[in-house]
RNA sequence: CGGGGUGUGGCUCAGGUGGUAGAGUGCUUGGUUCGGGACCAAGAGGCCGUGGGUUCGAGUCCCGCCACUCCGACCA
């Protein structure tokens, strides 16, 4: 390509929108454009990288015996009615009525479609196990699109569905698209780690993520570097710690104590003058139509994932305060166990605690020397909490570590949820009728584009890894006016595209400098200059990543070129 | 959904106390340059987000709306 004729602009200000460094890089390499709030265009540059990601993803699903297909992104609300997520997707679907006044989606992911496209199909063990996918435009009315691409409202997801006869089977099909996934995102050359993961409102009975590590990532991790345990925080598992003497504790007698204007933890510390691990928490939630408390210590905080998976509720949120007075007979503040007529979910290490303080429900008081089961009873005691860098490790007692990751990719164990909802069942040998075991594989072909860019840029912009970047060589004649130049600028061009390496050419009547300056902000890996020595037939060879250069003659650079991009390409 | 901020050429931004628009950059043309975002000159490009109000007169003041953006949505 003649960068000449090439439909794209660079930016030399960052625009005052981008915050992420992904963000910003894609808008001023002129990889995309907004539209609209988490709406983007692809450019021509920023598209070549894309489709090449997606063409990974490809190979990688039919290499794992996957078949592609395609589905609509419009579609009707029927399926979804029928496994219950019309409801539970909420604000974030975006609907929408046809002339007939029928309901309609864009779809946020496939799994009833798939599900009901596969039954209809579908009806012999002797067709299992089965796997499909697609690489769709999907639509998420998120409550705040951010950082660009990596959170937007349109986006492109490889999705992945598996049938199977039985858990068994469902294991053997996991595993495969796990080691898939990690080909993928290998030869996308992302540093990624895997994480255990909560299934949230897919269902289903497991599932991990694939996160990039990075200080901008969304997702909280939790590790252990002692085991190699991972985990998100809404899954990670918290255990209490014993051996502070507590169990050997005397239990004292409980005393209602003045505590006004002191509602927050802060403000508890401060009056009693002791720290927040002498103190529960109860919180007052609501689920679906219920009224629930739940008790954390005081200086810990409440999963709601976890919470929300005990309740088995939809939908989880904390209550309002006219409903904290209702329930409580007190001011926002001053919550606590005892009395309620709700019920009580404690946290399993607010259950080893002595003589601790909650609210008394009654404004302006609270209660010391609280003690479990004596005082009040709790309804149901389970980890309820959420994990914190230091913490230990619930594999092998390790203090864990605590990080923020990008989530570019994510495997379910969904089970029959989704089969059984839609009535997708087989016939087995026997003739008889069971409901398929699925899984569903889901990756962001816009997010691990952006997320590859958070992992590999500098102050002077993107640094592509061969395998995705929009063109592999760059080549720069310095003065395009000298005729010597631009004749062996032209050969290196033609000769490479012979040797089938995607290559620019700068032919813009530009200074050097700002030649440099677009090659470097675009990323492309590999960079021949053709300048002064260009009678000699001597350029200069320069990657990407590197700060040097190395001084050849065309043909070494032409042959070097073609190597390189041959290894970096390749598919171990 | 709650709170804050911002809307002025493609991009980054100026425009006290009201008097119908500027700079830099980018773009076009000519010239001098030519190894890390050159210089000179001449141009093109804006119903100042939008609707209303106050006023002889609104980019500027008042009210509504919209869009974009940041923070929060874990406070007991």
């Amino acid at each position: 390509m003649r960068v000449s004729k090439m439909f794209f602009q660079t930016l030399r200000e960052v625009p005052a929108e981008a915050e992420i460094a992904s963000h910003q890089l894609m808008l001023r390499a002129g990889l995309m454009r907004k539209l609209a709030s988490g709406i983007y265009s692809f450019l021509p540059l920023g598209y070549r990288v894309f489709r090449k990601i997606e063409q990974i993803v490809r190979e990688e699903m039919d290499r794992a015996g996957a078949q592609e297909l395609i589905m609509s992104a419009l579609l009707p609300a029927e399926a979804y009615q029928a496994s219950g997520r019309w409801e539970v997707f909420g604000a974030e679907m975006f609907r929408l009525k046809d002339r007939g006044g029928r309901e309609f989606c864009l779809g946020p992911t496939h799994e009833e479609i798939f599900t009901d496209t596969v039954k209809s199909v579908t009806r012999s063990y002797r067709s299992l196990p089965l796997t499909l996918y697609q690489i769709q435009t999907k639509y998420r009315d998120e409550r705040r699109p951010r950082f660009g691409v990596m959170r937007s409202r349109e986006f492109v997801m490889k999705d992945a569905y598996s049938f199977d006869r039985d858990e068994a089977g469902l294991d053997i099909s996991y595993k495969n698209m796990y080691d898939a996934y990690c080909r993928i995102f290998d030869r996308l050359g992302l540093d990624y780690i895997i994480v255990d993961a909560d299934t949230g409102a897919m269902g289903g009975s497991g599932s991990q993520e694939f996160t990039v590590k990075s200080s901008i990532g969304e997702s909280v991790i939790a590790y252990c570097e002692a085991c190699g345990y991972a985990a998100n925080d809404e899954k990670a598992e918290c255990i209490v710690q014993k051996g502070c003497g507590e169990e050997k504790c005397e239990e004292l007698n409980l005393e209602k104590v003045a505590t006004p204007d002191a509602r927050t933890i802060d403000e508890l510390m401060n009056f009693f003058g002791c720290s927040a691990k002498e103190f529960a928490k109860t919180l007052i939630y609501k689920a679906d139509d219920k009224v629930v408390a739940a008790m954390v210590r005081g200086d810990r905080e409440l999963n709601e994932t976890k919470l929300q998976n005990i309740l088995g509720c939809i939908e989880l949120e904390m209550a309002d305060s006219e409903t904290v007075e209702k329930v409580t007979g007190a001011a926002v503040g001053f919550a606590g166990p005892i009395g309620l007529k709700i019920d009580v979910i404690v946290d399993s290490e607010v259950a080893e605690m002595k003589n601790f303080v909650v609210g008394a429900n009654e404004t302006g008081y609270h209660y010391k020397n609280v003690n479990i089961n004596r005082d009040f009873k709790a309804t149901i005691v389970k980890d309820i909490r959420t994990i914190k860098e230091g913490d230990p490790c619930p594999k092998c007692g390790a203090p864990v570590k605590v990080e923020f990751g990008i989530e570019v990719g994510h495997i379910f164990k969904l089970g029959t949820k989704y089969s059984k909802a839609l009535n997708c069942v087989y016939l087995d040998e026997n003739g008889k009728e069971n409901p398929m075991i699925m899984g569903c594989y889901g990756i962001g072909i816009n997010r691990s584009m952006a997320a590859v860019i958070e992992q590999n840029n500098d102050e002077n912009g993107i640094i592509w890894p061969i395998a995705i970047a929009p063109y592999h060589v760059i080549v720069i004649p310095v003065n395009t006016t000298d005729s010597v130049q631009m004749e062996l600028a032209e050969k290196i061009y033609s000769e490479l595209m012979a040797k089938g390496v995607e290559v620019m050419l700068d032919d813009r009547d530009e200074r050097p400098g700002v030649k440099f300056k677009d090659a470097d902000l675009i990323g492309i890996p590999i960079r021949i200059t053709v300048g002064k020595k260009a009678n000699e037939g001597i350029v200069e060879y320069k990657r990407r990543k590197e700060k040097d250069f190395t001084v050849i003659s065309a043909e070494q650079a032409i042959e070097m070129a073609k190597r390189e991009v041959e290894e970096g390409c390749a598919v171990k």
